[in-house]
DNA sequence: ACCGTCACG
DNA sequence: ACGTACGTGACGGTA
């Protein structure tokens, strides 16, 4: 049997628009609503199990009768940008499926389908039509399906209607759907009906008469009302909304529908476009065949010394070698090593050739060593700095660091525009084992690393060289590599028995925390559950809800804070909160990561965040507590080894001070230069005082003012941070921009520029993309912004730091010092500093920071020193 | 997989 | 009118 989808175009891709986030490709392309269109027609195609289909598209023309009715009461929306870009694009798209379009001149989309859906029916087809316009409904008739997605707690389900169905929810039956909109009329579709006559009403008056007509027919028998005085009024509208809602079903199309025949929708042409347009969730339904020129990739496995000496003669001549080892437990198995793109060697780690050996021949590469992420290479292999070595990762950061993943399939994808599967679709969750047989998924997956290494370097070199990032790279970026896997190599001790005997206590209070909110609440339940919770207080116990979340009231701090003196059961919640946060996240959570050294191996990572700074993960280290005196404790069982102490140093007021220099305002850099108090100064401008009657609530106030200006000032967040109002809030920014004037012009221009090019540049050179800035909705947009003025000063701090911890991280290894770098919190570095050296190592430290960089005001550091994390702060 | 919450700079 | 501060990561709960 055959069955017919008929898709309103237009429609369903305005609702897969504004249903979706903003979807953009690495090329700025938007996305979102081809991808939403695709999901929902394949939805509809699964369950109706369609075997034809089309999709019909306006022609935008003035003829149309909507849109001269709209063009007359100039009301016409414009289409976003973002939006009308796609229109293009999703015909492009189905094209290259095969999948039918039709558009005609001088007919809407909703005239084709009516005369489809007709013309389908009368041959024998089963018919259903998606469209997101309930206007359509008018076509549903018993054999006619009608389907309207719909969003329901954010999921899309699609519902069906036959003229039965219209007639249950509206009641009445499709063809009297159209009296109904002549009465009631459509905002949306601007057809205008009787004022005063709603649905219930039009419902009401057809039910009755049947019809328009017998609606008027029967005018004179209506008593005397004012509906009446508007039915009579508007009698013409009436019949012209009626004109203007009714759907053709007898244009002249010249389809034919066996053309509509689902077939052959992956294809190598519209694989290609997906590939482009990165719709990876479609990717799984192309078959081999249809990715066509897929990457073949020879290898050779090197098991025999022989074979491996023989190699490793022409890896040393080679101008470029590409190579990745590949481990299990920490335990070096294989390395595969490329020198030329159409074969990789993959060699085989035995105990006559040990990864030793691998190591001292690569050191005498001539040419660069190419590695997709040099830092997990460092366990196994030694890479000197004064090496030619090249990480792709860190490069395609740079250029890009946007991304979530730096994986050889995306790099692939990114600078060679070859599609390669990931770890997942070759191996899925196996290991690498030695023992293992080797099959030919562990060999290409081990090819792909070390080829797409070697070939990606050119492009990705070359693209750091036009952006005119290649100096950061190299002086900024490679060296960072190195201080990154020093610190996770020397971990930080952590005594645990301490953390857990802390963890101990912690338990003790929460149980009686429970039991009390337990009896405050007169029930049992599960208090980490934000949905109970919220149901404890603001339904039992009848609390004012504060609502907020899209899931339901919100149980924040800030929340609870407000209703602390309503209910006592609030402070025991805030409490257990506070303490189930640092048993779960801190002590369960550290503990487990405390290795047989007695010592915690955090991961740094280089390549995840958008303006430079660096990550911690496994655990987070960049996050322990230290604003409140209890969770600040835990940092008492951060210690160094015997015979060493702490040395923390950390940048006062950095991210200030950068702006201080990158706007060029006199009036801070001179406030800097006197080592004054600048939340203080900036108290006294704001709010008009001299210097020395600024209080407390003053100098606090100024300093979230200061905040706010580094994190892209907007007085709602000023005004929500300071638990005032949006005006008072609006009156300090526009004091602190008179007090601050170049301030204000560098955040502007800063805006400006990055409007222009897209992205925001630091005073080292680092790029951040910012998409959003030209986005038509103005949450969106006003975001961009913000993020736009934050980016080159978080950013370039970012570079700072990062200079000064591969300055000191040097200065450490080349002095020969027993101390060792071991956390950077992103204005912080952490040294655990033998105690005979503690001397040089702080002045070292310091002079580090300070010289990190050269700007308009001094770069001042904090140092202390200490038995425990907590002690040297 | 996603949300709400909360820890840090 | 729109409904927010910038940048992260981990946890527990819910779907």
């Amino acid at each position: 049997m055959n069955k017919i989808l008929l898709v309103d175009g237009n429609s369903i891709l305005n609702r897969a628009f504004y249903g979706l986030p903003d979807l953009t490709t690495k090329e700025g392309l938007h996305t979102n609503a081809v991808l939403g269109f695709l999901n929902i027609i394949f939805k509809v195609i699964d369950e109706e199990k369609a075997t034809h289909i089309c999709v019909a598209f306006d022609v935008k023309h003035p003829t149309f009768r909507h849109d001269m009715y709209k063009e007359y009461k100039g009301t016409r929306k414009s289409m976003p940008d973002e939006l009308r870009e796609q229109v293009p694009l999703i015909k492009e798209v189905l094209a290259s499926m095969n999948i039918f379009t039709i558009e005609r001149p001088g007919y809407e989309a909703d005239d084709i389908l009516g005369t489809l859906s007709r013309n389908a029916d009368k041959a024998g087809y089963l018919v259903s039509v998606l469209s997101g316009d309930r206007d359509l409904l008018q076509l549903a008739t018993d054999k006619i399906l009608i389907r309207l997605p719909k969003t329901k707690a954010g999921k899309t389900i699609i519902e069906s209607y036959y003229a039965d169905n219209v007639k249950e929810t509206y009641g009445v039956d499709p063809i009297t759907f159209i009296d109904m909109k002549g009465l009631m009329g459509d905002t949306s579709d601007n057809i205008p009906g009787v004022p005063g006559i709603g649905e219930k009403t039009a419902a009401k008056l057809l039910t009755e008469y049947g019809s328009l007509e017998g609606v008027y027919d029967n005018l004179d028998t209506m008593k005397k009302s004012k509906m009446k005085d508007n039915l009579q009024e508007f009698k013409e509208q009436a019949f012209m909304s009626r004109e203007l809602a009714t759907i053709k079903l007898d244009c002249e199309l010249e389809a034919d529908l066996e053309d509509m025949l689902i077939e052959d929708m992956f294809n190598s042409i519209s694989y290609d476009l997906f590939v482009k347009l990165e719709f990876k969730s479609y990717m799984n339904k192309f078959s081999d065949d249809a990715k066509g020129k897929a990457f073949e990739i020879s290898y050779e496995l090197v098991e025999e010394f022989d074979d491996y000496t023989s190699l490793i003669k022409k890896v040393k001549n080679a101008s470029r070698v590409g190579f990745s080892i590949v481990s299990t437990n920490c335990e070096p198995q294989y390395v595969s090593i490329c020198i030329s793109t159409d074969l990789v060697y993959i060699v085989k780690l035995i105990n006559f050739l040990t990864i030793d050996m691998v190591s001292r021949d690569l050191q005498e590469v001539s040419g660069k060593l190419c590695c997709l992420d040099v830092k997990s290479q460092l366990p196994f292999i030694t890479l000197g700095e004064e090496s030619d070595v090249f990480d792709c990762g860190v490069g395609a950061y740079l250029i890009n660091p946007m991304k979530d993943d730096y994986s050889y399939e995306h790099i692939a994808n990114d600078y060679l525009g070859i599609n390669l599967p990931d770890y997942k679709g070759l191996l899925g969750k196996e290991e690498i084992t030695i023992m293992s047989s080797m099959n030919d998924n562990h060999c290409k997956y081990m090819a792909y690393l070390a080829v797409v290494s070697y070939m990606a370097y050119d492009k990705i070199c070359e693209e750091l060289k036009n952006k005119n990032m290649f100096d950061l790279y190299s002086d900024i970026e490679l060296p960072c590599v190195y201080s990154l896997y020093d610190m996770e190599k020397n971990g930080i001790k952590v005594d645990k028995d301490a953390l857990l005997q802390y963890g101990d206590n912690l338990k003790t209070r929460i149980e009686e925390l429970t039991a009390s909110i337990y009896s405050h609440a007169g029930e049992e339940f599960n208090i980490n559950s934000t949905k109970k919770l919220g149901e404890i207080l603001f339904e039992k116990l009848g609390l004012k809800s504060g609502k907020k979340t899209k899931t339901g009231y919100s149980t924040s701090v800030e929340v609870l804070e407000k209703l602390s003196k309503e209910h006592p059961v609030i402070n025991d919640i805030l409490e257990y909160r506070q303490l189930t946060k640092l048993n779960s996240t801190y002590v369960e959570g550290l503990s487990g990561y405390v290795k047989n050294d007695g010592r915690i191996h955090g991961k740094f990572n280089q390549t995840v965040t958008a303006t430079g700074r660096i990550s911690s993960t496994e655990p987070n280290l960049q996050n322990i507590p230290t604003r409140l005196p209890l969770g600040r404790e835990i940092r008492k069982v951060f210690k160094p080894e015997e015979g060493y102490v702490f040395l923390d140093a950390d940048y006062s007021q950095i991210e200030l001070r950068v702006l201080a220099h990158l706007s060029g305002d006199s009036t801070l850099i001179e406030a800097y230069n006197k080592d004054s108090d600048i939340h203080a100064i900036t108290a006294s401008e704001v709010f008009d005082v001299p210097l020395d009657d600024v209080d407390d609530l003053m100098r606090r106030k100024a300093k979230a003012v200061n905040f706010g200006i580094v994190y892209g000032i907007s007085s709602f967040g000023l005004g929500q941070d300071l638990d005032i109002s949006r005006k008072e809030a609006e009156g300090y920014i526009e004091k602190y921009f008179s007090t601050y004037g170049n301030v204000k012009l560098f955040l502007d221009s800063t805006v400006k520029e990055a409007k222009e090019k897209g992205y925001t540049v630091t005073m080292f050179g680092r790029r951040r993309p910012i998409p959003e800035l030209s986005s038509s909705n103005f949450m969106t947009r006003s975001f961009g912004e913000r993020a736009a003025m934050n980016s080159p000063i978080q950013g370039t701090a970012a570079d700072i730091i990062k200079i000064a911890m591969i300055n000191v991280n040097k200065a450490l290894k080349t002095g020969n010092y027993k101390s060792r770098l071991v956390l950077q919190v992103h204005d912080e570095l952490l040294i655990e500093a033998k105690i005979e050296e503690l001397d040089d190592v702080k002045q070292l430290l310091v002079t580090k920071m300070m010289e990190a960089a050269n700007l308009k005001v001094p770069l001042i550091v904090d140092v202390h020193s200490g038995d425990s994390w907590y002690d040297a702060k």
